[in-house]
DNA sequence: CTATTGCATATTGGATCCAATATACAATAT
DNA sequence: ATATTGTATATTGGATCCAATATGCAATAG
């Protein structure tokens, strides 16, 4: 009796609120650059989409202001937020610095399990050439990684931060090889963690950061009208 | 004609929406330690108290989700976030880690007002006996130090960060002498940062840190039961 | 006496409605 | 023609109401 029934019913009471689908759908939107910088979210249309009242889509909205991505100002909505070059720049500086640091406490005491899930993203994102799902690979081989340093804060920190820069490593990565070359440096860091060696694949990921936001700034340069 | 008018005008435009007087209210009921740990937040309630609907304070109580200052559960509601004795370390971790380089780019262009705003809050607090405004001054003498880094995600995180500890802090301070050990720390630094000397402050300011965190986890030590 | 079930109450999630403000555009004055 | 003013419309902020779920307690079966 009972056989297998629990672990069945384990998510039925979790199903997601309106205001967290909407949430989720809305940051999708905007680190995919669907919802460019500068754009106005109607929360009227949003809420006919979903079929659902405004309250949930304000309910989303104040999580996607507390967490930066767009910015409310009163009677007037929210729009989604840009950044500067010099806070491209911050983002990048504190990636740079805060990754390594995870990374290596996280290779010291990695599961086998985790490193599998991140070859597992590294390979199957390297056969993706929508750039859309990349990100979300890219993001999910990152994370994975750094999953064992168990700094929950940390890996909250260094989310938001990749979140506020998505849209614009996206646009450039189309059009300059940099997914390939992305894949190639990602089955190196991978394989220094496979082989426990810290410091190297920290410093890896810092010079894998670096770079990217060399060539972004590269590529802002020639595209500055968009 | 005209003369002054618009410095008068210039905050009317900007009075807080009732989901800011809410959240900022709230967060200051937690990080004081008034709101404690396991503390469940009734929407109803928070709206009599402010005489509005529960839609403001739902509103509220999102954007301390995001920030992680409560967890919300479908159906049960917001109950005030508490820290493991690791997750306290992870917190002094990365407040240790970050706030050395941001004080010390800070320093490198910091400006006088800056500087004299700084010793205000520095000599100000150190006359206040009461803990609770303590908290107050203590984190406008951080942030004030730090704000010519010009980084402000650095400094986002740095709140963040110091708000989920803020309560712990307050608690161990009055029973400890931390104050007046904490006000002796921040006078040399201050004083650093006076000179010019982005190096010396930032070595202080982790020791800073490193010795809040020590008293802190001592202090926990010998009080269990709370 | 204990465990389960059913019901009443409390609380949250969401929908609908009204108020406050912004925005676009026509009307008017200079 | 240009700048100002008035007005209609669009949009957001908030209040009130209803639905969905949780919680506490009494009733009942064993």
């Amino acid at each position: 009796m009972y056989e297998g029934l629990e672990e069945r019913a384990i998510d039925l009471g979790k199903t997601a609120s309106s205001s967290d689908v909407i949430y989720n759908a809305l940051r999708d939107e905007i680190i995919s650059g669907h919802l460019k910088a500068g754009d106005s979210i109607r929360q009227e249309y949003i809420a006919k989409v979903f079929n659902v009242s405004r309250i949930p889509v304000r309910e989303a909205l104040k999580r996607l202001e507390a967490q930066g991505l767009v910015q409310n100002e009163r009677y007037k909505g929210a729009v989604v937020s840009s950044l500067s070059n010099a806070e491209i720049e911050e983002i990048f500086a504190i990636r740079a610095y805060l990754e390594p640091l995870v990374i290596k406490r996280s290779v010291e005491n990695i599961k086998p399990q985790t490193l599998a899930d991140a070859r597992r993203y590294c390979e199957e994102f390297s056969d993706e050439e929508d750039a859309g799902k990349w990100g979300e690979w890219n993001r999910l081989f990152h994370e994975t990684l750094y999953q064992d340093a168990n700094y929950p804060f940390h890996l909250k920190t260094i989310r938001e931060a990749i979140d506020r820069v998505d849209s614009y490593i996206r646009a450039q990565l189309v059009l300059t090889h940099g997914m390939t070359r992305a894949r190639k440096e990602h089955l190196e860091i991978l394989e220094a963690c496979e082989q426990g060696d810290g410091d190297r694949a920290a410093e890896m990921i810092r010079q894998h950061i670096q770079g990217a936001y060399a060539s972004l700034m590269e590529y802002l340069k020639e595209n500055k009208d968009s």
